[in-house]
RNA sequence: GGCUUUGUAGCUCAACUGGAUAGAGCACUUGACUACGAAUCAAGAGGUUACAGGUUCGAAUCCUGUCAAGGUCACCA
């Protein structure tokens, strides 16, 4: 039992027999008191004044010695207006520390029984990763990791979205244009030759476009359509897919493309796969950069006819309804929502058809009690939508299901724009990320001494930390701004300052190890200074932490907890000597200390994915 | 237009989910190295929490309305 248990407690039967009263445990507000007040949790006693018919002042004034006397561990009170500050005894501290000092694996939850599956990445197979999946992949990776030490089995995995029309967009400009350009014969990396020619594909669709304005058939169609508040650019704008679709000969081409790999065409399919692979070892290689991995892949042209058979079913449940085209539909309505296409009249499978049915494919696979969708939060409405489906239909994790939804990521000038050029590529990120690092080294001359490859793998390690760092300390569901500047910033709440603090620790830790240094005596320490009790204080807050962060799916609070907890322990750095302490025992315990703090913070910064340097 | 998300210091973000005088970093002032490493620390300045009402002991947080920005309303994914 900790503190605020025995606390929370404590107070129950103190109103109990102060008041005559039954509190509910769970109703009994326990914060950490302010810096500002002296005490280290803070009662809320504003609740209790219904019932003890009192001024707030005075029940925390009763309740206040009614814990002092009853609990070893409050040494002192004080009230201010409606709060009850208490301190702890130095003695229960300093024996919470030395248990602390003993505990292995701390921070991870017991095994609960239950198996989560965390879907990230799912990338488009036509052009490279930016960006926006780089803050997509470091909230699923971290998000796995804290499912994982909240005590959950976790699975890992995306859906490889390897088909349709865009892809065949690729496809279809690398066959007419192309010139049997491969990664080998280019030096292009596989993802960015594959969105080459996507991009070359929209050039083309674009200049056909624009000649075809010009003709007859296109005047009159404007002269009839276009609204009298419109401009003519911006009906070409909001035609765009019906050309493409009714007049586009490169769109026939691409959708004559599209059907012959539903024919299961060899060539094309052939194809397929040949550019494909291409994109998959372009992104094994991004993937790998990020130091992330996946435990099933599962790939859309496998799994897009699934789902029929569950329409069917929920048919029969009544769950779905038939329109007199054949099309099948969800009413919503009752849940507040519209009505929902789930199949189209000829029968084939639409976006939500899929996803009902690779949920139902994956919980066959595994069994999961959960599933974690991160996607973007253009898409809250299809989950939500998804989610009321799988209930409906009685799927046992549906009331497991969860939408990881996350805001965009804009650049200082704007949105992240394919058309104007300014979408950020994630491999030149990484690389400029590392490069400013090194230059960081250099600059502090810091780059003799140590071994070439061991010196590459630090500056690696810190580039990347402050990318990732910059990127998952934001709360998930807010749009960001991503600065690059600032992205590679080393001062301040940034990765590198969470890695130096612990450098730092693990530095005196060792040295301590070197001098032979009887860390036994830390036992006999009994004084304990505030700035180590505050630490001690910020350690013991971490178990907690990583499951609040569980269940609310938040990364962001674990990267503000670490920042925190750095903070802390650079502050202690200059107010107390640790090595050079005068006691014995104060070294000893405060090596400890060190150590427990910096095996913290690594154990936090690797549940983002952020990994700490030995040296700096 | 309907639904929905967000709005906090000049900038980037916090605020233990309704608690005390709204906190950090960057940038700007000013102090502290003959290293248990200053990639640090200490201090200063910076706020009508978009706005207006309401709920209560207590609101950045909950409710209503207004404003602003984004998303979404395809037999696309």
């Amino acid at each position: 039992m900790n503190f605020t248990e025995k606390i929370a407690a404590g107070v129950q039967t103190a109103v109990a027999k102060l008041y005559d009263h039954e509190v509910d445990i769970d109703n009994v507000m326990i914060t950490n008191t302010r810096k500002e007040f002296t005490g280290d949790y803070t009662v809320v006693v504003f609740p209790f004044t219904k019932v003890a018919k009192k001024k707030p002042v005075d029940i925390g004034q009763e309740v206040g010695e009614a814990l002092k006397a009853g609990l070893d561990l409050v040494a002192d009170f004080n009230v201010v207006n409606g709060f009850l500050n208490l301190s702890i005894d130095n003695a229960y501290w300093l024996q919470f520390s030395q248990e602390l000092f003993k505990t292995e694996n701390f921070g991870q939850a017991p095994a609960n029984g239950k198996k989560v599956m965390v879907e990230f990445s799912s990338p488009n197979t036509n052009k490279p990763l930016h960006l926006g999946h780089i803050r997509n992949i470091l909230l699923g990776w971290s998000c796995a990791q804290i499912l994982d030490r909240a005590g959950y089995e976790v699975i890992k995995t995306q859906i490889v979205n390897d088909r349709g029309i865009a892809i065949c967009k690729s496809m279809l400009a690398w066959q007419k244009f192309g010139e049997g350009e491969t990664p080998t014969s280019s030096g292009i990396k596989g993802d960015f030759l594959a969105g080459k020619y996507y991009v070359l594909f929209e050039q083309k669709f674009k200049a056909e476009y624009k000649i075809w304005q010009e003709t007859t058939v296109a005047k009159e169609l404007i002269k009839d359509n276009i609204k009298s508040e419109q401009s003519e650019s911006d009906f070409w704008k909001n035609y765009k897919n019906k050309y493409f679709n009714n007049y586009s000969e490169l769109g026939e081409e691409a959708k004559a493309m599209l059907l012959k790999w539903e024919d299961n065409d060899p060539a094309v399919r052939q194809l397929w796969s040949t550019m494909n692979s291409w994109v998959y070892e372009g992104f094994e290689e991004t993937y790998k950069a990020l130091g992330v991995d996946f435990d099933k892949l599962y790939y859309e042209s496998n799994t897009y006819l699934e789902g029929k058979r569950i329409i069917e079913d929920g048919l029969e449940k009544s769950v779905f309804y038939k329109k007199e085209d054949g099309s099948v539909w969800i009413d919503l309505e009752s849940a507040k929502m519209d009505q929902k296409l789930v199949l189209r009249s000829d029968g084939t499978s639409v976006y939500m058809t899929q996803d009902i049915g690779t949920a139902q494919l994956r919980s066959e696979d595994f069994g999961m009690d959960k599933m974690v969708y991160v996607v973007g939060d253009e898409q809250d409405y299809h989950f939500k939508v998804l989610f009321e489906t799988m209930k409906r239909l009685g799927a046992p994790y549906a009331e497991g299901l969860h939408h990881l939804s996350y805001g965009m990521v804009d650049l200082p000038t704007g949105k992240m724009k394919s058309r104007e050029g300014t979408v950020v590529d994630a491999d030149e990120l990484i690389k400029d990320v590392v490069e400013v690092a090194r230059l960081n080294m250099v600059d502090r001359n810091e780059v003799t001494g140590k071994g070439d490859d061991e010196m590459q793998e630090i500056i690696r390690r810190i580039g990347m930390a402050a990318l990732k760092y910059f990127i998952i300390k934001v709360n998930p569901k807010k749009r960001m701004v991503f600065n690059p500047n600032e992205a590679v910033d080393i001062q301040g709440q940034t990765g590198p300052y969470i890695q130096y603090a612990f450098v730092r620790a693990k530095g005196v830790y060792e040295k301590a190890l070197q001098e032979n240094i009887n860390l036994s005596l830390a036992d006999n320490y009994s004084t304990l200074e505030p700035v180590e009790k505050e630490l001690i204080f910020q350690i013991s807050q971490y178990p907690g932490l990583v499951l609040q962060a569980a269940e609310g799916y938040d990364p962001s609070m674990i990267a503000n907890y670490c920042y925190g907890l750095a903070k802390g322990f650079n502050k202690l750095w200059h107010e107390v000597s640790i090595l050079n302490a005068d006691q014995p025992a104060t070294i000893a315990y405060r090596v400890k200390l060190s150590k427990l703090m910096s095996d913290t913070l690594k154990d936090g910064m690797q549940l983002l994915g952020i990994e700490m340097p030995d040296r700096m």
